[in-house]
DNA sequence: CGTGTTTGACCAGCGC
DNA sequence: GCGCTGGTCAAACACG
């Protein structure tokens, strides 16, 4: 019996360092994350000012293409996958690795540059960024999920506030508001799927301008990396452009779910399809979305991956309401893609309010 | 009586 | 301009 205590003990010892290991491991990330995302913001201040000085010299000169104006956003675009192949070929430098541990950060870094350089190359415009910040305060997520309940379980407190009959679906649509704090902007739409009654969809609007349960936090905190590898990978084309018009499906393997990322509505849109998890209705492939994450990586030995991307997996999918935490995590992301007027930026550092 | 839900009315956006 | 549709409002209502 005090045998089976010590073995208890020893275990339990052994998951808290293992959680405490593997939080310093999110916090290198996120700050990695951070620290390029600064650096991608001087690149781009940097650039605007280039490019104001290259738009008075084109001005002054004749250009030499016949006469022929090459609109700028393309010229600008080469420029940048330039600049974006420069990036990629310094960070993978293969005598710059020294560990696996020093391959990962770099593989974060590479999958966050990728993708922050050709967003860069989306936007050469300051007025092409302010818009894409504003179509992104509007983006939403999707939840499908299978569900007797007219409700699923999200952890926030919801006042109903209308109902319609939607074109096309025999079942009403409802509105909720979320009442957990007051002025909360966050809303969300629950209706039955058409073809499928026991199909409910829920889609989120808004971030919270509030702390969530305390449950959720710290689930927030480690599933907002791999969220935002979810959206941010599949928003860039292989050439580097972003379509205006684009659908992007991301199949975990393991459980047969579908995370889609739509831009063809006015307002982008991650739909997260739970329903095709054969044990658990409401269970979300943390495995394989981390095998997404920037916690995996272009080059990192795949053990060290699985293992990795297992541990934390273990750890998320003892949370009972993983649904509701992985909405939090997308919209945390896209809260802290644009932070709103309220100083959310600072709320979002610490990781208690998306 | 306070709180949350229901439901018809109203409004804005969009396509024709 | 008109009609359709989606989203919101607010008075009436239900419930504990």
């Amino acid at each position: 019996m005090i045998f089976q205590l010590d073995v208890l003990q020893a275990e339990l010892e052994r998951k808290k360092a293992e959680n405490h290991r593997l939080r310093n491991m999110f916090d290198e990330a996120k700050m990695n994350y951070e620290a390029l995302q600064m650096h991608m913001l001087s690149l781009m201040q940097e650039r605007s000012v280039e490019d104001c000085k290259e738009e008075e010299q084109e001005e002054e000169k004749p250009n030499g293409n016949g006469g022929v104006l090459i609109p700028r956003q393309i010229v600008d675009l080469a420029k940048d996958n330039e600049e974006g192949s420069k990036d990629e070929e310094l960070v993978f430098d293969p005598d710059k690795e020294e560990s696996d541990h020093e391959n990962e950060r770099n593989d974060s870094q590479v999958l966050a540059a990728n993708n922050n350089t050709n967003n860069v190359s989306n936007f050469s415009a300051q007025t092409n960024v302010e818009e894409a910040e504003a179509t992104m305060k509007k983006a939403k997520v999707s939840v499908r999920a299978r569900s007797e309940a007219n409700m699923i379980n999200d952890a926030c407190q919801w006042r109903k506030y209308g109902q319609k009959m939607a074109k096309g679906n025999p079942f009403p649509r409802a509105y909720y508001r979320c009442t957990m704090a007051l002025n909360c902007p966050v809303k969300k739409q629950v209706q039955r799927c058409a073809e499928d009654k026991s199909i409910l969809v829920t889609t989120y609007e808004g971030n919270h301008n509030h702390a969530l349960p305390p449950a959720a936090m710290e689930m927030v905190k480690q599933t907002s990396a791999a969220a935002r590898m979810l959206l941010s990978g599949p928003m860039t084309s292989p050439d580097g452009l972003m379509n205006s018009n684009f659908l992007t499906r991301t199949v975990f393997p393991s459980s047969s779910s579908i995370a889609t990322i739509s831009a063809s509505a006015p307002f982008p849109t991650i739909t997260l399809d739970l329903t095709q998890s054969p044990n658990n209705p409401l269970q979300f492939p943390t495995q394989t979305l981390f095998n997404q994450s920037g916690f995996s990586g272009l080059q990192m030995s795949q053990d060290a991956e699985t293992s990795q991307s297992q541990q934390i997996s273990q750890n998320l999918t003892a949370d009972p309401d993983l649904t509701a935490v992985l909405v939090a995590a997308i919209t945390y992301m896209i809260g802290v893609a644009q932070p709103n007027d309220n100083d959310t930026k600072t709320n979002n550092n610490n990781g208690n309010v998306i």
